[in-house]
DNA sequence: GTCTATACAGAGATAGAC
DNA sequence: GTCTATCTCTGTATAGAC
């Protein structure tokens, strides 16, 4: 049985059906014959396309950042929203993806989370580094280094309040919260309790 | 050939020679077949000691951590090293373990990298907080959150200063190593300044 | 309790025929 | 482009020797 598709629709098959069966299964206990099986191909299909499992999980990643980046480039960019608004959403969207790029409770991949972070932070740092300086010309911020303190705060509410990395008891987490905006409003030269919301976000 | 030996040497044989393997082929590229071959053991006695492959690098990684937090432990109590002492050897203990745990150059393997910033966290963490709880007395710092500006700290260092996760140009990383001195003093509440050795230690 | 030998299932990956 | 056959490697399981 030989079903010839066009190169782009088997890609796309492939992707949809793997991203699916990670976010299901967890990455590790997903098998390339699950997405085989899944579709219907043969394994030389599957490596036609792609040279491994990983280099599926780095596009699936690679595709999801291009979106969040989209999203936030569009919120920076907008006339109409204050920066603590814009800091607001942004810190939202960063928190939202803390695992759902994995899959929910899923054994996640130590791998695939180290490479979203590092397309996270090289990606989104500059686009959000353009929203500190908007608050620093309106005097809401000062720091001498937005772009790094901007990597600074990406890694650490990525990795801190990322389950798989720590498994914090409600308190606990409740007190990282309350440091992590005051780590904030530190190093952004923030006014005193400005990311008070940052605290409520992060414990939930 | 049956070779009897006591139950922990035979442990420590394996642990030492997988470690060895691990830190020079990389731990993905390193076989059970490799370990087994090396110390003329059979299959089963490697499974009669370890459940995986995963366990031992587990063991590694617990064992350094082990020396390492010793040795803090060591520091931190020496009651004729100053603060500032104190944390120079700290901190440069944290540095020169950026990639010595897993081998240089060699592909290093993220789920190791992951329970070692877990296991640095948990472990380093209560002993360095000691350190800023004692600077906090002598009026060098000022933090409500020592405990946790410290977590914050090592997961920065370890992330942002490993070659692994990100390949920064030389001047990058100057500014890097700038950037994180800052943050330091800000969350610390430190004099500004007070820590200008530690940009100069992580720009090299 | 400790160790060898070996066979085998299941995973990722490759080669080459069609 | 697609498939089948095959390889390597991890990990399980077993039977048995000391």
């Amino acid at each position: 049985m030989r079903k010839v598709k066009s190169p782009e629709a088997r890609r796309g098959e492939i992707l949809e059906t793997a991203q699916h069966l990670f976010e299901t299964k967890g990455y590790d206990r997903t098998t390339i014959n699950d997405i085989l099986s899944a579709i219907s191909i043969a394994k030389g299909t599957f490596y036609y396309y792609y040279k491994s499992k990983e280099e599926v999980m780095d596009a699936i990643v690679l595709r999801k950042i291009a979106a969040q980046t989209a999203e936030i480039e569009r919120l920076s960019g907008d006339e109409y929203l204050s920066v603590n608004e814009k800091m607001f959403s942004i810190l939202m969207l960063l928190r939202d993806t803390q695992t759902a790029h994995i899959g929910n409770g899923q054994p996640s991949n130590a791998e695939m989370q180290r490479k979203l972070l590092g397309e996270l932070v090289k990606n989104l740092g500059p686009v959000i580094a353009s929203v500190i300086n908007q608050g620093k010309t309106e005097g809401l911020f000062a720091t001498d280094y937005p772009q790094e303190v901007v990597e600074q705060l990406i890694v650490m509410i990525k990795i801190i309040f990322e389950p798989s990395m720590f498994s914090w008891t409600a308190e606990e987490r409740t007190t990282r919260a309350r440091a992590f905006a005051s780590t904030m409003e530190s190093i952004l030269g923030a006014a005193q309790g400005s990311f008070n919301f940052v605290a409520e976000m992060l414990s939930s």
